[in-house]
Order: C-alpha cells, then structure tokens, then sequence
DNA sequence: ACTCAAGGCCAG
DNA sequence: CTGGCCTTGAGT
C-alpha cells in the first residue's frame, strides 16, 4: 500500500521499528532508542554480544541484545551531535524539507523504490549502508571498525561514523538531478547522505552539498521525463557496485598477508578511488557521453588518472 | 513566545 | 537497565 510505505517511511524507527519521536542523534528514531544510545554514549557502556553478533533488533527484541541495538544504531547513522540542536537544526530543517519533497514525488510519480526503503521489521538485511555492508565482511570490517566493538570509545564512533558518512554521500552524488526533478535511488541512505561532515570545521556546515531542490515551487511533476528515465536506466545496481568495491578491498587486503593491518586511512582511500571509479564508469555508460567532446575527454583523463592513482597508493600503502 | 533536540530524572 | 516524561537552552 501506498499509504502505509509512506507512515512507515515517516514514522518508524529505524533501528527498532518503534514509533520515532524526533530527530535523535542525527535521524529519526524513537525514544527508546535515543535514550538507548544516549546511555550508551554517556557512560561510555562495553556490552557483548552473547550469539553471532547479529541479533534481529525490533520493537520486542530490542532489549535482548545491547550490544547489536548499539551496533545497530552506529549502522543506521546515529552518532553524537556535538554541538546539540542548535547547531545542527539547519540540517534537521533541511532533512524534513528533502524527505517531505520525497514523499511528494513518490505520490504524484507513483514511483516505485523496489528495495530502496528497508521494511522496519528487518532493516539490517537490507541496509545498504557502508557500515553495515562492511560489517558483514568480517576481514575488513575489522580494519575499518574496533575490533573488539566492545573497546569503542568516542574518538571511535567519529572515525567510523563520518567516514562513511562522506562515502556514502560520494556514492549517491552520482544520482543525476536536475533543478525540477530529484530522485535519489537510495532513500535509506538518505539522511547519511545528506549529513555535512562534522568532524571538520563548522565552515563545512554550509558547504555540504545539499542538492539545491526544495519544496518551496512544490508543485510536482505528474512523472519523470524520459531524459531522468534514461539517466535512471544507466544507474548502476548499487549492490554491484558495493560488490566491485569490497571485492577489490578484500583482494588488497589478501594480497598484503594477514599479519599486516591496512590502515584505516589506506582503506579509506582505496574505497573513494573505487567509489570515484564507479562514478566515472556510470559517467561513460550514460547515453550522452558520445555527444560530450571535451567532458569526454576529462572524463576519460579523469579515468586514467585514477587507475593511475591506484598504482601509486597499491605501493606506497603496501611499503608502509 | 514558541520550537525542538539533548540531556536529566525516576518508576518499574 | 529500560523507556517515558521533564527540563534546559539556543534558534526562530
């Protein structure tokens, strides 16, 4: 039902499914998530996971597994806002206004999102996030996140959060818009997409790229034209792409030995090189790239330059 | 004055 | 420990 995608879109907790109360931490959850995390956050709280370390987290359950509730928050993109309301309002203004005009295109398009929005009931299965892909691969989900999730302190939720964060928005940056017309393939990504990165300097509050569309001349349109559809038809599945890359992280990472620890920087790096190589890729793939002369050719120096990149970081990285 | 997210409080 | 309610305080 059309109805009830939209409530639960609105509505639901994303880590447990619960009704939300506001914006906590970042997004929208409900209380008992927030107060949940807050704890958590506050008292610095070590839980252990006493199964697989992937416990369903839901409305009931939740209370059953602390430490897969926590994992489950960091996944979802909760994390501290330093800073409070006041200085992240903006944003919070900003991501009703965007999920708002979402709603509004999903009603007048009747567009449907297939698997992009993630049934509350079982979001971890289909979290398309770089956290939570990342920790199903344990190899590298050790190198990026603590290795004992039981060890994470403060500094370990900024470096795990906000990385992804700019990853994430690097990943959906490839989405096509144009000024009437916004369509993201990965609303679950949405608020982490549109997050400024807030371990830098507050100047970066009003650089972050919110696509410049609002509601504001919000009549919509009653359906995407054909030049959207046909940037659509080009978009890569974004599984395949989350594939490609994690496949040429595990290939470095077993190429380098066991014993030696990428770091998290190296990983980093590797997975934007990847991440912009994909862009590129979608970028030839596109029906108008033919007709682009001289984009072309910057496209296709851009192409090069990563591969040669690669090259460079492959042996400064595997020297270090 | 009102809004609303962060943090505090406390009964269960 | 949980989660609902309350207080605080800066922005609008």
């Amino acid at each position: 039902m059309e109805y009830t995608y939209d409530e639960d879109l609105e509505e639901l907790c994303p880590v447990c499914g619960d009704k939300v109360s506001g914006y906590h931490y970042g997004l929208l959850t409900c209380e008992s998530c927030k107060g949940f995390f807050k704890r958590t956050v506050q008292n610095n709280k070590r839980y252990t996971c006493a199964e697989n370390q992937e416990c369903k987290i839901d409305k009931t359950q939740r209370k059953r597994c602390p430490f897969c509730r926590f994992q489950k928050c960091l996944n979802v993109g909760m994390h501290r806002m330093r800073g409070g309301r006041n200085k992240f309002g903006p944003m919070y203004k900003r991501d009703r206004a965007l999920k708002q005009q979402k709603k509004a295109l999903i009603r007048s398009s009747g567009f449907k999102l297939e698997t992009s929005v993630p049934p509350p009931a079982s979001p971890l299965q289909t979290d398309y996030s770089f956290t939570g892909t990342l920790h199903a691969l344990p190899t590298i989900s050790k190198s990026l996140l603590p290795s004992n999730p039981n060890s994470i302190t403060s500094t370990d939720y900024d470096v795990n959060l906000y990385g992804p964060t700019s990853l994430g928005m690097a990943m959906q940056s490839h989405v096509p818009l144009t000024p009437q017309y916004q369509y993201t393939a990965f609303p679950s990504r949405a608020i982490k997409a549109e997050c400024p990165d807030y371990t830098s300097s507050p100047e970066s509050i009003t650089g972050y790229p919110y696509p410049e569309v609002y509601p504001s001349a919000s009549p919509q349109p009653p359906s995407l034209p054909p030049l959207v559809l046909e940037l659509l038809r080009c978009d890569p599945d974004e599984l395949v792409v989350q594939n490609k890359i994690m496949a040429h992280l595990q290939q470095e990472q077993s190429g380098r030995g066991r014993t030696e620890k990428p770091s998290t920087f190296s990983l980093m790096c590797r997975m934007a090189d990847q991440t912009l190589f994909s862009i590129v890729e979608w970028a030839r793939s596109c029906i108008f790239f033919k007709d682009l002369r001289v984009s072309c050719q910057h496209l296709t120096s851009m192409h090069a330059l990563t591969r040669n990149r690669e090259g460079c970081q492959r042996s400064k990285f595997t020297n270090s």
